[in-house]
DNA sequence: CAGGGTCTGTACGTTGGCGCGCATATCGCA
DNA sequence: TGCGATATGCGCGCCAACGTACAGACCCTG
């Protein structure tokens, strides 16, 4: 856990001109957000939106049935909340906390208004949003094509993009969940991984031991993402050392 | 085909305001959309917008080795070009006719001044924006949970609603090219949904007996789409009969 | 330090979809 | 009217992922 707390964490926060972020700080309340906490409800009314620092947060449908698939992870590179802005005050989907650590948070209305002033910040959270969708895109893509063990990469690379740090907490039966697949496809997944020498999974731990690697063998839709947050988000430190401040 | 083109057969273009729309007007050119024209070429310039009327267009992911994946549908009540107005100008999807008919495009500059004048416009765009990000997001889940029948059931709902007409002109190896399954797979998903006597197949023409069967046969990503559409775009006319226009 | 809970590893048969090959049916056109 | 092209139907073996069941490893707590 960090030492100290700082909106500036955020991405989207920090890529805001001085007067627009000077306007909001007032407004945003630091927030600990704890696993499977639920920031909303699919179709659920959102009071605020959450912009995470240390937590990371999964976009999940929840079918009739009860499972569950993830169609998007949001970290300290984004925002929740989006149909706020897009004019659908909901989604049908859930947004559950996947990674404990915090975030701030902010009452809608203020953001809703922010955003209609125009300029910086909603060219902002429109450009987020289409990286947002080319996410989701690449997961409908990667559901489709490929096998359990590329979208294991995929999503270990993901989160780890959002922690900053060589490991994870996340149990194979959560990840499982995460993916809609059988908890025991992620172990031999996992298990392979391990052989391969890349990862070392241990109770909810997974250490990444080689990411290069891990980028070898994940599909290509973790890269088609990565170069498209990039492409949209200027100077947004994706996949690089931890240790890279946000501006340098 | 339709006797008469008109700029109002597009939902998009029929919501907006009056002024709006006279002040648009002269700058829709109608264009004739034949099967398996490219719009859009992944990471291409997008010199205008397009507005189906009479077509149905395709946004795919064609993935390294060739293969393609289908993420969305686009008809008379949308828009193609929406990164334009989100702030990309690109994404790394293509745009490719799937059925033959007309719209109307518009060169990409103005509609960027258009949105960004704000008001309802903006408004109506962004949340086609969400609509379509739910569509996209029902096709990763469908992709995942959901048997080859209930995809095609799925796919043929979202052409219905599009065409808006009982029958669809798509052969099985198309279908399958969009599904990003086998042309065998379709057959015999096909070949049960015309044993239960919901449709009836014959060389590329698919007429449909009986839409409410096969809404049935489908899974939810259907209905959750379409309940979407419905709530975030107010007054199209999804679903409904045919011959109903869009504005009663 | 014992015991219960959690997490991970492994084995089995089952199944949905894949890849391939080929047979049939229908259409357009020469 | 006959031929090639296109569209559909079907049968095979194969494999990835599924459902189920259970065993071992590890951790925390009492």
């Amino acid at each position: 856990m960090p030492r100290t707390h700082d909106p500036l964490q955020n991405y989207l926060l920090a890529a805001l001109p001085e007067d627009d972020f000077a306007r909001l700080r007032p407004n945003l309340e630091l927030v600990p957000m704890s696993p499977k906490q639920v920031l909303y409800e699919s179709g659920g009314r959102m009071r605020h939106v959450y912009f995470p620092t240390t937590s990371i947060v999964s976009l999940l449908y929840v079918m009739e049935n009860g499972s569950t698939a993830e169609i998007a992870v949001v970290g300290w590179e984004g925002i929740l909340g989006i149909s706020l802005f897009m004019g659908g005050e909901t989604t049908p989907s859930r947004a559950a906390v996947q990674s404990a650590g915090h975030g701030y948070r902010m009452k809608s209305k203020l953001l809703q208004q922010e955003f209609s002033r125009g300029g910086k910040v909603m060219q902002l959270l429109l450009r987020y949003t289409q990286a947002l969708i080319t996410q989701i895109t690449q997961t409908a893509v990667c559901n489709r094509h490929h096998s359990v063990e590329q979208q294991v990469c995929r999503r270990l690379l993901l989160g780890l993009d959002r922690v900053r740090a060589p490991e994870l907490t996340m149990t194979q039966e959560s990840l499982a969940h995460i993916l809609g697949v059988r908890r025991e496809g992620v172990t031999v997944a996992a298990g392979r991984l391990q052989q391969a020498g890349v990862i070392r999974y241990s109770r909810g731990r997974i250490s990444i031991l080689d990411r290069e690697g891990l980028e070898k063998l994940a599909c290509e839709c973790y890269g088609v993402v990565q170069r498209e947050f990039e492409r949209l988000l200027p100077g947004i430190p994706l996949g690089r050392d931890p240790r890279t401040p946000a501006h340098d």
